[in-house]
RNA sequence: GGCCCCUUCGUCUAGUGGUUAGGAUCCAUGGUUUUCAUCCAUGUUACAGGAGUUCAAGUCUCCUAGGGGUCACCA
């Protein structure tokens, strides 16, 4: 039995980083039939949000993950925490600290000064005399004084830290609310965590971590650390570097499936495979081939697996994501067509969205240098000729009626296409004629001719 | 600064002593397409540097350099 957990703490928003360790422990979990927790880190009591919970449990829903049971507050468990603080003051293993805030600052930054490393000196360690007045104590835990805390990371290999890089740290502030390593400690216990996957910037946690679950007697869980995903620039990513908060992906037209795509091949890979669907993630996943170094964030790339899920998503789902990016296709019969026309020049929902109005609505203006190009010489002539032409026939084999058309009138596709294009889009780029004509219809196309020639025809007007 | 971790094409990565160092993305070129995009084909580009072990090293060892993480009564 596997239980893994995603435990971010409520500062902000989901981070791309944080989701793709959410991602690693969930497919764990999972494809292992075991179970997928959530805890909040919330035992800072003045950093938290309930705004910044709800933002992170909304962005996890959009992924499609799912976490088991009810989310687990730290704020809620005060007692749990108090309980084993006590066992541990009881047996010994924990003591109180009188240092002020003040002296512990001088100590700092008298070691500081020294080079040396700052930490805890263990002055009250052994503390048995008369505690000072006026000072409320904080509780310390016994960290071994030598020897090395040793463990065996399943990403990074066996990881030797010497104890003495461990201080006695602070398990309870004064005033007795607990402090991270303690608390995430007694968590990882009592929810029976068996493999615990989280960022690289936790490392040095475990050795703190370790140091209570000996104090207590726990088993200790497998860590896995994951390396930093870094920017395009191959530095820490950070605010500026656009998208961090995972729902700005939707916002930007991704598909969950795409962005969970990206991350999982972030760090980990499976042979030469690119393309994974959920379920593939789940059979394939190992975390025996997450990879050791940090990885840059690659926009293109998620650009590229974002419209390949777009070009082989199932229409009529496609037509109900469209809808809040502005297109409400779902009840077209012509559905299909429109979906087929655009799906593959759009990187993301908001483009394929674009794609979809420019063909569905008339064009309010032109294109400065399409019209410019495409609507000089005999351009009004032709697509006036073709408009009559559209409005007599019967056929809706567009495609062949223009080819008779330009073959009739022994011109090249481009003398008819150019202004065609600009007439029906407004610009000199798009969809197949045929297919727009299809799409709309030939009213429409028929109207939007017209207004293309009296266009035409007005700019003429002002130039002579 | 101490400690710890990392280092293969621009980027994501494959590779577990013997490979013309592979794939993907990006970029470029050509083809297909009335255009754009798609699609197809082709191409450019990599083992951070230096010693050592070995018949043989991207793969093992050591050193150097560079990058990152961390040193709270934050999480």
């Amino acid at each position: 039995m596997i239980t893994t957990r995603f435990a971010p703490s409520p500062t902000g928003y989901l981070h791309i980083g944080g989701l793709r360790t959410a991602l690693f422990s969930w497919l764990w979990a999972r494809k292992n039939g075991g179970e997928f927790l959530l805890r909040i880190e919330d035992t800072d009591q003045a950093r938290n949000s309930e705004d910044a919970v709800k933002a992170i449990i909304k962005a996890f829903n959009w992924t499609g993950m799912s976490y088991d049971g009810e989310a687990i507050y730290q704020s809620k468990r005060f007692d749990v925490y108090k309980k084993y603080i006590d066992r541990l003051l009881e047996e010994g293993k924990a003591y109180k600290c009188y240092m002020s805030k003040e002296e512990l600052g001088e100590l700092r930054e008298k070691q500081m000064a020294n080079k040396e490393r700052a930490r805890y000196d263990g002055r009250y360690r052994d503390f048995d005399g008369t505690p000072p007045e006026g000072v409320e104590p904080v509780i310390r835990i016994k960290a071994p004084l030598d020897g090395m805390i040793t463990f065996d990371d399943g990403v990074k290999g066996e990881i030797n830290i010497a104890s003495s890089e461990v201080d006695d740290f602070v398990i309870a502030r004064a005033g007795g609310v607990p402090t991270y390593n303690f608390v995430v400690a007694i968590d990882d216990y009592e929810m029976g965590l068996t493999d615990v996957i989280r960022g690289d910037d936790h490392l040095y946690n475990t050795p703190k971590q370790i140091v209570v679950y000996n104090a207590l007697g726990f088993d200790i869980p497998k860590f896995y650390h994951v390396a930093m995903i870094n920017n395009e620039k191959g530095k820490k990513l950070s605010k500026r570097d656009g998208a961090t908060d995972v729902m700005e992906y939707q916002t930007l037209g991704f598909l969950p499936e795409a962005l969970l795509n990206f991350l999982v091949r972030l760090g980990w890979s499976h042979g030469d495979q690119e393309i994974f669907t959920i379920d593939e993630m789940l059979k394939l996943f190992d975390p025996k081939n997450i990879n050791k170094s940090s990885s840059n964030y690659d926009f293109k790339k998620l650009e590229w697996l974002n419209s390949h899920y777009i070009k082989n998503m199932a229409h009529d789902k496609l037509a109900l994501l469209l809808k809040n990016y502005g297109v409400d296709i779902t009840q077209n019969s012509n559905i299909d067509l429109i979906l087929n026309a655009t799906k593959e020049r759009a990187k993301t929902l908001v483009e394929l969205a674009n794609q979809i109005n420019i063909i569905l609505n008339t064009p309010e203006r032109y294109d400065a240098k399409a019209s410019k190009k495409a609507f000089k010489g005999e351009a009004k002539d032709i697509i006036s000729e073709f408009g009559e032409l559209l409005k007599t026939t019967d056929t809706t084999e567009y495609h062949k009626l223009m080819e008779d058309f330009l073959a009739e009138k022994e011109i090249g596709f481009g003398k008819l296409g150019q202004p065609l294009r600009v007439a029906l889009l407004g610009s000199m780029t798009g969809s197949g004629l045929d297919e727009i004509i299809s799409i709309i219809g030939v009213e429409k196309a028929v109207i939007r001719i017209e207004n293309a020639v009296e266009f035409i025809e007005n700019s003429n007007k002002e130039n002579s």
